[in-house]
DNA sequence: AAAACGGGGTT
DNA sequence: AACCCAGTTTT
């Protein structure tokens, strides 16, 4: 049916023309055609892929509340889904709503965050449980404009709340969707480390029209392109014989050429990093019992770390509010 | 634009 | 050992 040849051109086609895989200007000779398919069959392709392939996750439930969405969406920050899972059954079960988060104490908010990492997530996420209940009554806001002025909700997350949980058709973008984009439209490996402004032109322009079907379409096209994302159109080894879309994707016309040097991710470093040892801190600091200073800093079991970098790290711990000291003792914030 | 920020499963 | 994950905030 639809092949790379018959694709006519398109009022509504995204110009991509400016983002072939060569430099444009000195050198390369724009033999690089790329070419790039018309969104509206891909729509559809994804739409009806999505209603057979979905996932049956407990936030994409139609009796989830939009508080469960988006304590979801935080969680979900840089944090696989299988990991998610478990601590957001915990935290719904315990805080069903932004009330009853904003009252919880920090200490408690942490232990439940467990090791879901960044656990300043976790304070942000009940300081913005407070924020809703003074700002928004208790109710979690339904404009991206109102939930991006919480705390910890950034661009993707405020877009995600409003078309995952109010079914407006804002224009979400995460990782998943940014390198799905990459390749079925672009005919890249990967996206790029940042998100361009012409990478947002791009998601803008290949949203369906909301004209015709109340913004229904657009809703599921992100899920959709997102569920793809995780499950078909990974990052490494990418199933592209299961995938709905592989007869329209420009990646694969291209012949799916790799990755270049510049779409490479920087890989963060770990070991004897601040962020291992304020980790060790915290482990330690979850266990819910008050350790004096200086125990703290001398048994963290990091034999790497000197005491400059632990006496360091403390010190951001506690500014961060992620832990708070009383005389010589340590402990999480609400404990002492 | 780049760095900081956790932690564990997968390759 | 490197890579990856439904990003946000700060510099």
């Amino acid at each position: 049916m639809t092949t790379p040849d018959s694709a006519a051109p398109d009022s509504r086609a995204p110009d991509l023309g400016a983002q072939g895989p060569s430099a444009p200007g000195l050198g390369a000779p724009r033999a690089d055609f790329t070419w790039s398919p018309d969104p509206e069959p891909v729509h559809f392709r994804l739409a009806q892929w999505y209603s057979e392939a979905a996932r049956d996750l407990p936030w994409r439930r139609e009796d989830c509340s939009a508080w469960g969405v988006m304590v979801s969406e935080i969680m979900l920050q840089q944090t696989p889904v299988v990991r998610v899972l478990p601590r957001w059954e915990e935290w719904m079960r315990r805080w069903p709503t932004p009330a009853v988060t904003a009252a919880a104490s920090a200490a408690e908010i942490l232990t439940v965050w467990d090791r879901l990492g960044y656990p300043r997530r976790a304070l942000r996420l009940q300081t913005a449980a407070q924020a809703i209940v003074e700002r928004h009554g208790g109710e979690v806001p339904g404009t991206r404009q109102e939930l991006l002025a919480l705390p910890g909700v950034g661009e993707y997350t405020a877009a995600a709340v409003a078309c995952f949980a109010f079914d407006q058709p804002e224009v979400v973008v995460d990782t998943n969707i940014r390198r799905v984009h990459a390749r079925v439209f672009s005919g890249h490996a990967l996206p790029g480390k940042t998100y361009t402004a012409q990478q947002r032109k791009l998601a803008h322009d290949v949203m369906p029209q909301t004209a015709h079907d109340d913004g229904e379409l657009a809703c599921t096209w992100n899920i959709a392109a997102m569920e793809l994302g995780a499950l078909i159109c990974t990052a490494r080894a990418p199933k592209c014989v299961e995938c709905p879309v592989q007869d329209l994707c420009a990646w694969r016309a291209a012949g799916s050429p790799p990755a270049t040097e510049e779409q490479q991710t920087r890989g963060q470093a770990w070991a004897g990093t601040d962020r291992q040892v304020r980790g060790a801190m915290m482990a330690v600091l979850r266990t819910g019992e008050p350790v004096q200073r200086s125990v703290l800093l001398e048994t963290l079991p990091l034999p790497a770390a000197d005491m400059e970098q632990r006496v360091r790290c403390l010190d951001s711990l506690l500014r961060d509010g992620l832990a708070a000291e009383d005389k010589e003792l340590v402990a999480l914030p609400g404990v002492i």
